[in-house]
DNA sequence: TTTTGAGTTGTTCGA
DNA sequence: GTCGAACAACTCAAA
């Protein structure tokens, strides 16, 4: 019997570019793999569709470590009683894990490290989900950032780690699917045609984006219709490819052809938006519930759970907001754009607690990620770091003639208003009403009337902000 | 210490 | 239809 290593996967279910699972791999021992479901405890559990996406991606996970030899242990409960359990049972001398960084996780992991080492077992962490640690960037004074710019002036010039390789195999072990207790809900079956789950689904995605749309990248991501996104973030919030990999993967286009670095750049500064928001995850005090602006907590939400309900349902009457809430709720995604639109209408236009749409998106998001989702509803809506402007109030017609001037995407996802002709796809309530009779729409019935005035909503959130 | 320039993603209004 | 200014100061980061 040579020594036993533990890894301790979180949102790092990969193989590659692992620094936890590489360590462990490397002391040349046995290693065994192990997550957990940390239900009950401080550590934020993930949302209805993360959950499904999660079950798919650990069994994926349980698969690949089998064909290197490595057997993945799932266990429930809280991490600082089963991780050390699982040390002892299977006579682990060291346990290997790659950092995570919102203060309640941080203090776990202190936790099991110290009950380990009372235990006489080594623990090992290591950086594996951040271009850089939170810590390791600073501005002139020492500070944490709260602007994004001089951030990404610093960042882009720091050294990123090159990825690891994966571990070798050692073996091979047969794979038969645990029984994790995992119930797929019914309506988890709708998201399945449109997501491959897995490291090397992420590999794939990541290379036919570098192909075939990086090109269009820096116009086209604003468009709803155009895909033209990576559509890498479910894939990057379980850590199924490392940002680091991101980075390294489309920095080498640029050096291969020097043309690409204004197209790979912008792709970059999205990554960094991500650590940007880690950062932030780090340094404040629980980002997705206190105001990171303290101003805001003084903002005079409205309780209205009729308005919360129709936009959470889409039917709000305001067809670009109904898509992309309908495109969430049918594929556990919603495009960039569409993400800032619904957000925008949810705390400006209905003055609704940027933390009710916060928890929604949390739940029917496959890629909802602890930093990042809280950071992008506090920029919308105005009391995050860096946040737009207090009079950035988007509007949703406006956005719609921009950036769906056709209405592909409206008609996508609101298919009762398909023969509304293009001039009023984006503002059925002002179309004339043999228009809205020709095309078989009646605002009501077959589609709900606006629930908000667009231009008197957008003076009440100008006058509720001013009064801060 | 003081100064200076800048700050992801927008809308509206009036010329 | 297009264009520039106003929207409101404020704070940050670096020189």
């Amino acid at each position: 019997m040579g020594e036993v290593s533990l890894v301790w996967l979180r949102n790092d279910l990969r193989l590659a570019d692992n620094p936890a699972l590489f360590a462990a791999h490397q002391g040349g021992g046995e290693v065994l793999a192990l997550y957990v479901h940390e239900a009950g405890s401080a550590v934020r559990a993930p949302g209805a569709a993360a959950r499904w996406w999660l079950h798919h991606s650990l069994n994926a996970l349980g698969k690949d470590l089998a064909e290197i030899g490595i057997k993945l242990l799932i266990r429930q409960g809280e991490a600082a009683s089963v991780v050390c359990e699982v040390a002892r049972e299977h006579g682990a001398s060291q346990v290997f894990w790659n950092r995570r960084y919102a203060p309640a996780e941080r203090e776990i992991d202190a936790s099991v490290k110290t009950t380990l080492k009372e235990g006489g077992v080594d623990a090992h962490s290591f950086p594996g989900n951040v271009l850089v640690e939170p810590w390791e960037i600073a501005t002139g004074q020492g500070k944490p950032y709260s602007v994004y710019t001089p951030f990404w002036k610093n960042l882009r010039n720091m050294h990123i780690p090159v990825p690891l390789g994966r571990p070798a195999a050692q073996g091979l072990l047969a794979y038969a699917e645990p029984d994790s207790g995992y119930q797929a809900p019914k309506w988890s079956v709708k998201l399945k045609p449109y997501w491959s789950i897995g490291e090397q689904a992420a590999a794939l995605a990541l290379t036919r984006f570098l192909d075939e749309n990086l090109s269009d990248y820096p116009q086209g991501r604003d468009f709803p219709r155009r895909e033209a996104t990576s559509r890498l973030s479910p894939h990057l919030r379980f850590g199924e490819i490392s940002v680091r990999q991101l980075w390294h993967t489309a920095q080498a286009l640029a050096h291969a052809d020097h043309r690409k670095q204004e197209l790979v750049d912008k792709f970059l500064s999205e990554l960094a938006w991500r650590d940007f928001n880690y950062h932030q995850l780090y340094h404040r005090t629980d980002i997705a519930t206190a105001p990171m602006q303290p101003k805001y907590a003084a903002m005079p939400w409205r309780v209205a759970a009729r308005d919360l309900a129709a936009w959470q349902q889409g039917r709000t009457g305001i067809p670009l907001v109904d898509a992309g809430m309908r495109e969430m709720w049918e594929t556990g995604f919603m495009q960039n754009r569409v993400r800032m639109l619904t957000a925008s209408l949810l705390t400006k236009n209905l003055l609704v607690d940027w933390r009710q749409g916060e928890q929604w998106f949390w739940d029917c998001l496959i890629d909802a990620d602890i930093a990042n989702n809280p950071a992008n509803w506090q920029w919308v809506a105005g009391s995050g770091m860096d946040a737009s402007p207090y009079f950035r109030i988007f509007n949703p017609v406006t956005q719609g003639e921009r950036f769906d001037a056709e209405g592909d995407y409206v008609r996508r996802w609101v298919p009762e208003l398909d023969e509304l002709p293009d001039p009023w796809i984006h503002q059925p309530w002002a179309a004339p009403g043999d228009v809205l009779a020709k095309a078989g729409v009646q605002l009501g019935s077959t589609y709900p009337l606006p629930i908000v005035d667009l231009k008197q909503s957008r003076q009440r959130a100008l006058d509720a902000v001013r009064s801060l």
